[in-house]
RNA sequence: GCAGCUGUAGCUCAGUUGGUUAGAGCGCCGGUCUGUGGAACCGGAGGUCGGUGGUUCGAGCCCACCCAGCUGUACCA
């Protein structure tokens, strides 16, 4: 029995993954089943899409090298073409679409869920394998669409229980940003690198503060580690107007409450074309969510938020928990954003060389499930257990098995125990499986034709008592004997009594 | 990738200035209770002290390297 320990194998679970329990099983399956039931009030219609595709259908290619981004997980088939796992469920779609483009009504609306896997480092909320729940409007270049889609996240984050004023759907638009940092003189190819530093400081403005960001866009920034990151280089003034446009403080101001965007073209670097596109974009989304009743309260317009820093085109939404998350230390945790989206008029078309306008959004259900388990507001009760039919003499599985039977038959969860432990280890079973009762028939109760029912739940209610005289009374009111024939009866009894129901 | 911190039982950790057979709580298994879980008491199993090498009469403790984890940072359609 005993092998040398060095040959054993070690059980163990690779990082950035997780198993699931059936408290969590459960619990996800609720997320899902609410989520789905907004989605299909806006007149979503569910489609699925493996979890593999061909590496160049996600875009996932490094540019120059023969070889997929190191960020999925890939193989090569045996025709040598790289298959990776899906690293989300957009690009997917947009393969799906483009397949099957004549076949579907335009605009094609659809939701789905799925596990999306990306190799990078894990951390709180962050999973090598999560879950992701999209919906997307595929060939409408309304801004309507993206203002839907905002409401529907708002709508969806109130149906999961989080109530308003917890959550925020953050809006901005990509052609803002472009704008700004045309402004600045860092349009155009070459200067592409420069664009994504200066986006990717950007994106840093809730974790580091306009400080850090001013930094990043200048010389770099030096971490609490000791590390250091160089910046993108800007000059002074440039910084002041890109930290300015962040604040809506320079090229344009937001005033909520008139329920559209003002813009002040006060900036000294003129306005161009694409930027003032993105603002009226901009305008027409806070319009079409005011005017459906959708405040500040819960959607906002915030021109920090970058977001997918190659595909989208033009609005942008995140949707954030704006209270702090606690660790099991007390020190708050980092959880990023639990939702996100935005315009993609650009994917589609890879395929079809048509233009083919698109909007979506993603709730990361793996993320937000670890966000509330940590607010412990995850209802994550298990189901209840079935109940269990002991074994009291081993030659009389079968009537034990008849009465086990029976309660199935009643659509009551219920199983024989078919382990090897004496009396008292079946009652340890059935405790740790949650049961609302067991049944008991030794020779006694079979003698007179009747079974014992006990009840767990009340049983449990007992453990205060000190006194064991005064407990075994107790304990006898949570057990009663039952004719043998009217065993699915008195488990009724006991379920009614307790408001135990399964599924 | 870079930096900092941390690795002792299944889990959370203690372990004195280096000194015999490395501890606790929880959990697990068993018993008290030949027919009753959750309480109580008693007992048991479970560790190459992350790994390798070194210093030393002697290393869980000191040194070097390696590995893993955590945190930050970078990367991350």
């Amino acid at each position: 029995m005993s092998e040398p320990k060095s040959n054993k194998l070690k059980a163990r679970l690779p990082r950035g993954l997780a198993d699931r329990g059936a408290a969590e099983i459960t619990a996800q399956r609720r997320m899902l089943e609410t989520i789905r039931q907004v989605f299909e009030r806006y007149g979503f219609e569910p489609v699925e899409t493996p979890q593999i595709e061909y590496t160049d259908a996600l875009g996932k290619f490094l540019p120059d090298q023969d070889r997929p981004n190191e960020g999925v997980f890939s193989f090569q088939d045996e025709d040598e073409q790289w298959l990776s796992l899906r690293y989300d469920l957009t690009a997917p779609l947009a393969r799906y679409v483009a397949e099957n483009f004549d076949a579907l009504p335009k605009p094609y609306r659809s939701y789905r869920a799925g596990y999306v896997y990306r190799n990078e480092k894990p951390g709180p909320g962050r999973f090598r394998q999560f879950m992701q729940f999209d919906a997307d409007t595929v060939g409408s270049a309304s801004m309507a669409a993206d203002a839907e889609v905002c409401m529907m996240a708002a709508d969806t984050m109130e149906a999961l229980g989080i109530p308003r004023g917890s959550y925020v759907v953050k809006v901005n638009n990509r052609k803002v940003l472009d704008g700004v940092m045309e402004a600045i003189g860092i349009g155009g190819d070459e200067n592409a690198g420069k664009r994504l530093t200066v986006l990717r400081a950007i994106d840093k403005l809730d974790r580091l503060g306009t400080d850090g960001v001013r930094l990043l866009l200048g010389a770099g920034r030096k971490d609490e580690s000791g590390d250091f990151t160089k910046g993108a280089g800007l000059a002074a003034n440039e910084i002041d107007y890109v930290v300015e446009n962040l604040q809506g403080g320079r090229g344009f101001s937001f005033n909520t409450r008139s329920g559209g965007v003002e813009i002040h073209p006060k900036s000294v670097p003129p306005i161009d074309n694409v930027f003032s596109a993105g603002l009226s974009e901009l305008d027409a989304i806070e319009k079409l969510c005011r005017a459906a009743g959708y405040d500040t309260d819960r959607i906002r317009i915030d021109p920090s938020v970058v977001r997918g820093l190659e595909y989208y085109t033009g609005p942008v939404y995140e949707i954030e928990l704006t209270f702090p998350v606690e660790g099991e230390d007390g020190k708050p945790v980092r959880f990023g954003s639990v939702a996100g989206g935005g315009r993609y008029d650009g994917l589609v078309a890879r395929f079809r060389g048509e233009p083919v306008p698109a909007t979506g959004f993603s709730i990361g259900v793996s993320r937000l499930m670890a966000a509330l388990q940590h607010l412990k507001k995850l209802d994550s009760k298990p189901e209840p257990g079935p109940v269990v039919v002991t074994v009291f003499d081993q030659d009389r599985i079968a009537d034990y098995q008849k009465m086990v039977a029976a309660l199935r038959q009643a659509n009551i969860r219920a199983e024989l125990y078919l382990g090897q432990g004496k009396f008292g280890a079946q009652m340890k079973y059935a405790d740790k499986r949650g049961s609302p009762c067991v049944v008991i028939q030794g020779g006694d109760e079979k003698a007179r034709g009747e079974v014992q029912i006990k009840d767990l739940i009340m049983g449990a209610t007992l453990s205060a008592t000190k006194d064991r005289d005064e407990y075994l009374k107790k304990q006898a009111e949570a057990q009663f004997a039952a004719p043998e024939g009217e065993v699915v009866d008195a488990v009724r009894k006991v379920l009614a009594r307790h408001g135990v129901t399964w599924g």
